[in-house]
DNA sequence: AACTATTTATAAGA
DNA sequence: TTCTTATAAATAGTT
């Protein structure tokens, strides 16, 4: 797709790799997470890229996990795979840890401590390190889920507001369409939970919030991955 | 592509998902392949097909294999599926496996999901409850890991404190074997850097700590800590 | 990163 | 199902 039909083999120049490799991988990305919502398919995608940062792109179905992935492909192929404990440090590049850096530097001072009175290695260094390793990752994953919450919150929050000014305006709607009488009965607090108004109630007069807005402004649209 | 733009919603009609996910599936797969060859790189692509007989259809890039696929994609992201083995010898009791399970499960979830997001966007839908939930989670977690942690560092430097008391009552015995003239040369500071004491340096006189003791009190059991 | 001429994928129909 | 075809989408080469 493009002008000229591309031969399949691996592309020599290395710019053009680089950017048919760009191109190419967000259109597969894309696919993946079409064929995942469109059929409701369970399915993941593993793309690394060796080469300069040595980046992984990955896409898997809203409704599963890499674990769940990959203990269903060992199921069905009957495979089973070693994993082998590794200890090299990720390293993070947010100097932020401080807390983190002075507990490991504490750690660092009573272990040369010990191995000088001693002269011995700590034979649970093996040990300490699977705790800080561990400890490290807790803390990232934490950082993770209180950001998704605080970003969760706003966009609840967001929404709330949106919801409290569309049926502020049914509100008025209604009132002007009810006449006087019926005022006390229809005016609610528009801040409180309001049940949802049927639509035909009015003998489908009533002027329902154009669907295309709604999608446009929904909470959690299942939107694929941009990348 | 095709007549009439698609919904990126679940497609309803049962034939027509059918159809459409054994074509988006051959697309999908032809253009993983594509992918692979063109810009010479590792990748791999899992598809279930939960409907009928539960196939599988999978592609990986010819220079590598899924296990190979999955150490590399275990090592990047740091996944550890023997994370809860870690626990196994430490937790008293076992209820405590369950949210484990649970919290590891989340997490991998999790971590997929964030790596997925981009922009503002959250590309799942999860409560601000389930978010809290995990949270305190893992904060009890973490908790747990740096308790160790911070046992283990005492006990270690308990043990060093104790194999100084012992190498100091060496020390003294030594001092009073050797009598005056060597007291300067055999004077060493008991906290600073000792060369280890020869075993048999004075005709198999000199009097080691008990074999049994040594043992009970020995510095580094190799097991894990009762905590 | 944007653009556009083409190729490619595929939705609906046969 | 498989083939056909109109049309949407992807993207190679270019700027």
């Amino acid at each position: 797709m493009g002008r000229g039909r591309t031969e399949m083999k691996r592309i020599h120049n290395d710019v053009s790799r680089r950017a048919t490799f760009g191109k190419r991988r967000r259109g597969l990305l894309k696919k993946a997470g079409e064929l995942a919502v469109l059929c409701g398919v369970d399915l993941g995608l593993l793309v690394f890229d060796d080469g300069g940062a040595g980046k992984l792109f990955d896409y898997c179905s809203p409704s599963t996990s890499w674990s769940e992935l990959i203990e269903r492909y060992e199921s069905i192929t009957n495979h089973k795979f070693q994993f082998q404990f590794q200890f090299q440090g990720i390293d993070h590049d947010d100097d932020d840890q401080q807390p983190l850096a002075d507990l490991r530097r504490e750690r660092d001072r009573l272990e040369a401590s010990v191995r000088r009175q001693t002269g011995e290695d700590l034979p649970f260094a093996a040990t300490a390190a699977e705790l800080d390793d561990l400890e490290q990752r807790l803390e990232c994953v934490l950082g993770e889920v209180r950001e998704m919450k605080d970003k969760l919150l706003e966009q609840q929050l967001a929404e709330s507001y949106h919801k409290v000014h569309i049926l502020e305006d049914q509100n008025s709607y209604l009132r002007r369409m009810m006449g006087e009488e019926g005022q006390q009965r229809a005016a609610v607090e528009a801040s409180s939970v309001a049940p949802k108004l049927p639509a035909m109630a009015f003998g489908g007069s009533f002027p329902e919030v154009e669907e295309e807005e709604l999608t446009t402004l929904r909470l959690w649209p299942r939107q694929l991955p941009d990348v």
